[in-house]
RNA sequence: GGGCUGGUGGUCAAGCCCGGUAAGAUGCCUGCCUCACACGCAGGUGAUCCCCGGUUCAAAUCCGGGCCAGCCCA
């Protein structure tokens, strides 16, 4: 064996997998237990990220585990193609926004830039040695999955699940679309404050506003009920500065006493509060913005036609010169902004298609609690998304890379033509639908929806979809076993998918829910690109393996926590794959082929044996429980410290003695330690098993199961091994290199006696005492730390 | 403002659910090139377990209150 080289060693077998599609899902075999993966598709960026692949990486050793464990596993993988993101990244590309361009060409070069980035991705999914059955990989882009989206939303249609409506939506002016709730990010940030002059009964009323140029669409003012300044205005009418129109005050409790002055103006569609208080008071509407953000109200013509940032600086420069501001300071407050491409979100009254979230949610919260999530916290994460939604789901978007909606219009009578199941996959865009006239009226012309599908709508059919779902439903595959996914997507693509298989089948989506943390920079922040603290993950590949990378992924944090970027963390587990190449290349060096039915006498072998025993029954619980990081730890300890640095070393003497025990335990160790690692460290425990077995893989074997094992060898086994370190210490202390031989060494041993001269032979040779005498009585100058009632004498020259 | 998570040696991080005298890694210091590995081995140094109370024979662990940080949301 040469040394360990990673790269050469991941290529290789990387390579030999998909060759030989080891892991290829099997579905007509019915004799073994299914598993099926959940598999996040990514969304494509072009690029895994170090915090995508810490997710993949907990997949991956969950399929690699189980598929040792005896089931056929369904590990899928797909790509999340359509929406915004990517639309936002080609106009940048092409210099151009899809508005200055024909739509069809646009939507192409979207097709055409994701099948590239999709080459890239996967060559990284690839280098992080990940087992997917490629044979069942998919784009949500491509006919046949835009089909059964299409399919899925016929389906819900009929059901009553979706509906078309005016309702108000947040909306982004800068992309021009519909976003749902969860689409909208909130950042702090610093905004002026101004106090404003209102008038009641001819007497200043003072509200403090961060946008004044909502004054024209201000319906009401309202106070908290409690807050006794302002409870003699009840009932009276309020004039708006500039606009000269009086509105009413209101009392809710969702002002803030302590905020401003105490007083707010209620504007249509200000904020999420203002629409609430308008239904709840069912005041009137008065839209000032557009689709564009821009203010289209006649009534003020120095802010007509301009952006809500440029209106509200014209607004208050009026203000000012009419002395209506009294107080300006700066607030810090969160900010609604669009989570694609951070523009401040408005909200819009406009018609879109709705899926009809909010008759489900409990239901949802039912499902959710008889799932298991692991941690088991991260369930909370849900509950409070589903209590806090107060809308439905918007799935509409004004935009042109998505699934089209399979709905057109008559253009005579309006009425909603629906697309049947046999026309799909169908673009409305494009096509008309296929039939002669319109069943209502009898008119012959139609209007395709122009609207395309949220890309979570696409998103959240795979549990379903990966069970073969419409064509070859198999309901071993469905809820999927496993739902591997980071906490940042719980109230997305968590609740969106419960959402849709409750709808469809009335099941839920995944048993259970394996939630993994964010990955940070090495300053303990998110990785973000604003921050400049991410690292590629090919750096960390070429630097440290992709071996060691998975394993510090898994056994760094408690499983499930957030991780940060530690090179030195790194270089460990890269230092641990070494030590275990290093061991196998001393095995595979002074150990010959054994007979299988050699006896065990040796209390040493009969130690380790035990130990390693130990070590599977422990490693197989807490992969029961998804408990990576104690797995790793404990299969790191037993190879580092207990089978190199103590067995290895007391074991050495006999190997170069040609004991055949030694040589049977020696191998027997080693090749159950590869099976153990071969989930976390696939590529390395692969290369030297071929040491074993030429032309097999070790990740089809069966994973070592846990079974009972002697407890008394190991005490005892460890009271000889301690004692061997306990002499080892003494003689450094006396500055003696430990490989020049002891004259003679005595063991003052009590009761023990006989149990230390059984081993004598293997302290004796490891700590290389020239002579060693065991005696029952007297006692040395040396006190034993590690053993009661023990003392030494030692004598080096 | 609300929810969640965390605050443990210089640094990172287990333990906390199931109270009983603080894993591991890294750093630093000291030996040692012991026939797999110096990317190593052996040893050592280093912790008011965020603060204040309470329960208890006993609290890092349980209870109450507070402070700080991160994330999610209003």
């Amino acid at each position: 064996m040469k040394d360990y080289d990673y790269k050469s060693i991941e290529e290789k077998w990387q390579k030999y997998w998909i060759e030989n599609k080891i892991f290829k899902y099997n579905k007509n075999d019915t004799r073994k237990p299914t598993f099926a993966i959940n598999t996040p598709p990514p969304y494509v960026s072009g690029e895994i990220t170090p915090g995508n692949a810490l997710n993949y990486v907990y997949c991956d050793v969950v399929a690699r585990y189980k598929r040792m464990k005896g089931y056929n596993v369904n590990f899928p993988i797909g790509f999340d193609c359509h929406g915004l993101p990517t639309e936002v990244r080609v106009e940048k590309i092409l210099k151009k926004n899809k508005s200055e361009m024909d739509w069809v060409e646009f939507h192409n070069a979207c097709v055409n830039y994701t099948k590239i980035w999709i080459e890239d991705m996967i060559k990284s999914f690839k280098r992080l040695g990940m087992s997917f059955d490629w044979d069942l990989m998919y784009y949500t882009m491509n006919e046949d999955y835009v089909r059964k989206i299409q399919l899925s939303f016929i389906l819900m249609f009929k059901k009553g699940f979706i509906y078309r409506g005016k309702h108000p939506i947040y909306w982004c002016p800068r992309c021009e679309t519909a976003i749902a709730e969860a689409e909208v990010e909130y950042n702090e940030e610093t905004r002026e404050f101004y106090y404003i002059k209102f008038k009641v009964d001819n007497e200043d009323l003072i509200i403090a506003t961060t946008r004044p140029e909502l004054l024209g669409s201000c319906v009401a003012v309202a106070a908290n009920p409690n807050d006794e300044r302002y409870l003699k205005y009840s009932g009276k009418f309020v004039e708006v500065p500039i606009y000269g129109n009086k509105v009413p005050f209101i009392y809710s409790n969702e002002v803030d006493l302590n905020f401003g002055t105490g007083v707010m103006m209620i504007c249509t569609f200000g904020d999420k509060r203002d629409v609430k208080i308008q239904a709840k008071y069912d005041l009137p509407i008065k839209v000032i913005l557009d689709e564009k953000g821009r203010i289209k109200d006649d009534r003020l013509a120095i802010i007509k036609d301009l952006k809500a940032q440029d209106a509200r600086r014209k607004i208050v420069e009026e203000l000012r010169k009419l002395n209506l501001i009294i107080k300006e300071e700066k607030i810090t407050s969160e900010v609604g902004k669009c989570w694609r491409c951070h523009t401040n979100v408005e909200i819009i009254e406009k018609e879109q298609w709705f899926f009809a979230s909010s008759k489900l949610n409990n239901e949802i919260l039912n499902i959710a609690k008889q799932i298991k999530w692991i941690p088991n916290y991260q369930y909370k994460r849900l509950e409070d998304w589903v209590n806090s939604l107060t809308w439905d789901w918007v799935i509409s978007r004004q935009r042109v890379f998505g699934t089209p909606i399979p709905i057109w219009y008559c253009k005579n009578c309006k009425e909603t033509i629906l697309a049947k199941e046999e026309w799909l996959p169908i673009d409305p865009r494009l096509n008309e639908p296929k039939i002669d006239k319109c069943p209502k009226c009898g008119n012959k012309e139609f209007e395709g929806e122009r609207d395309v599908l949220d890309t979570w709508y696409d998103s959240s059919m795979t549990s379903a979809i990966h069970a073969g779902w419409p064509d070859n439903l198999d309901m071993r595959l469905l809820p999927a076993d496993l739902q591997p996914n980071g906490y940042d997507i719980i109230r997305t693509w968590d609740y969106y998918l419960l959402l849709r298989h409750v709808a469809m089948f009335n099941v839920p989506a995944f048993k259970l829910a394996l939630i993994n943390g964010m990955v940070k920079g090495t300053d303990g922040r998110m990785m973000h690109k604003s921050y400049g603290n991410v690292i590629p993950l090919e750096e960390l590949f070429s630097r440290y393996g992709c071996d060691a990378f998975r394993l510090w992924a898994l056994g760094s944090v408690k499983t499930g926590s957030d991780i940060a970027v530690r090179f030195e963390d790194l270089d460990f587990n890269k230092r641990f794959l070494i030590k275990l190449w290093n061991a196998a290349k001393y095995v595979f060096t002074f150990t010959k082929e054994v007979n299988e039915n050699v006896e065990i006498n040796n209390l040493i072998d009969k130690w380790i044996l035990n130990s390693l025993q130990k070590t599977i029954n422990n490693v197989n619980t807490y992969l029961e429980e998804y408990n990576f990081f104690d797995a790793l730890n404990e299969l790191r300890s037993f190879i580092w410290n207990k089978f190199c640095d103590q067995y290895l070393e007391a074991v050495k003497h006999r190997t170069s003695k040609g004991d055949k025990a030694a040589f049977y335990v020696l191998r027997h160790a080693l090749f159950h330690i590869l099976l153990l690692l071969a989930p976390f460290a696939p590529h390395i425990t692969e290369e030297i098993y071929n040491n074993f077995y030429k032309n097999e893989t070790i990740h089809l074997k069966s994973y070592p199961q846990p079974s009972s094992f002697d407890e008394d060898s190991i005490s005892k086994g460890n009271t000889i091994i301690s004692l061997i370190a306990e002499l080892r210490r003494i003689k450094v202390k006396n500055r003696v290199a430990l490989s020049k031989p002891i004259k003679e060494v005595r063991i003052y041993a009590g009761n023990l006696k006989d149990f230390i001269v059984q081993n004598q032979e293997d302290i004796a040779n490891t700590l290389k005492i020239n002579s060693l005498i065991i005696l029952d009585k007297g006692a040395g100058n040396v006190k034993s730390q590690e053993i009661e009632n023990i003392s030494y004498d030692l004598f080096f020259e």
